[in-house]
DNA sequence: CGAATCTCAGCGCAACTGAGATCG
DNA sequence: CCGATCTCAGTTACGCTGAGATTC
């Protein structure tokens, strides 16, 4: 451990070269924020053998009417590279928390559908994350939301939405 | 580019099954923003075959007297694994913007060193971050303030100082 | 002797490119 | 024929564990 902040000290050296001082301080220390929470997540999530990418797959397909979509569109939602869908699918299917089925109507689709026990999982998971604040234990419900609030404009910018 | 906010869409149906509402709104906002964040930094210093953490690495160098630090030392103020400095100050060596040199003391030790080069272009790799706002744009100086001072607790909360 | 410092090998995870097979 | 969908092979990168060599 420090015995300093390490951003406020590096923002104060930053401040007597070159501008931009709010930018850098909060460009580091959300960096280092979701890295915290990140690994504090999946630490909690360890124990289950899930990582944090899996859990919020096996959230999404939860959340679905027939508990199943085509990988393509999971995909889009967890916004991650079309590619990198497969193999989380395949962890999913192999600890049998999910099971590929063939798309009734699109034979090149196939579904991901979540089991009971990735349903049963995904319940356990959840209230385990619930349990540690979800990493941010440290801000209440005014100061979560006044952070989210922050943030929307970064992500509409880059046109998430 | 969806026809609706997929955090507020996910936390909808979110609060419809369990709690932590703000929590699960603000981590995942989190961790969407760092992505969008990061890979716009990344963007704009891969002209300069520079990454964000080797950039970081680079002005650390810079901010200190002699221009250098044992590898340690940087992965402590770095909040990276002290195995990971090595790869990094092997890419930053290849390319020519810092040397290794023994340390004068501790013959352990291994200095990095910036080099003339290392040194412009950090310069180089400032001014291009500046000229994108850092990838926060789209927030002024009063909200990246408070955006900073809601993530202090979180870090001071893991024990960051 | 224990502790610190760095390097390396190896593993896991993730993202991407490019290619191929299948199908609408 | 074009485009969408998924899978696979290969590359790159990063972070960690564990081990070893050196030195304090």
């Amino acid at each position: 451990m420090l015995p300093f902040d390490p951003i406020d000290e590096a923002a104060r050296q930053w401040g007597l070269r070159w501008g931009g001082v709010p930018q850098m301080h909060a460009v580091t220390s959300l960096m280092r924020v979701q890295q915290l929470v990140l690994s504090r997540l999946d630490a909690v999530l360890k124990p289950l053998d899930l990582t944090f990418a899996r859990y919020e797959a096996l959230v999404l397909l939860s959340f679905t009417r027939r508990g199943s979509l085509p990988l393509g569109k999971m995909g889009e939602r967890l916004q991650v590279h079309p590619t990198s869908v497969t193999p989380i699918v395949d962890r999913l299917e192999s600890a049998g928390l999910v099971r590929r089925v063939p798309h009734p109507e699109d034979r090149r689709a196939v579904l991901a559908e979540i089991t009971e026990a990735g349903r049963a999982l995904v319940e356990q998971a959840t209230a385990d994350l619930l349990d540690a604040g979800f990493g941010m234990a440290s801000l209440d419900d005014d100061q979560l939301r006044g952070l989210s609030e922050l943030l929307r404009p970064v992500r509409e910018a880059a046109g998430d939405f």
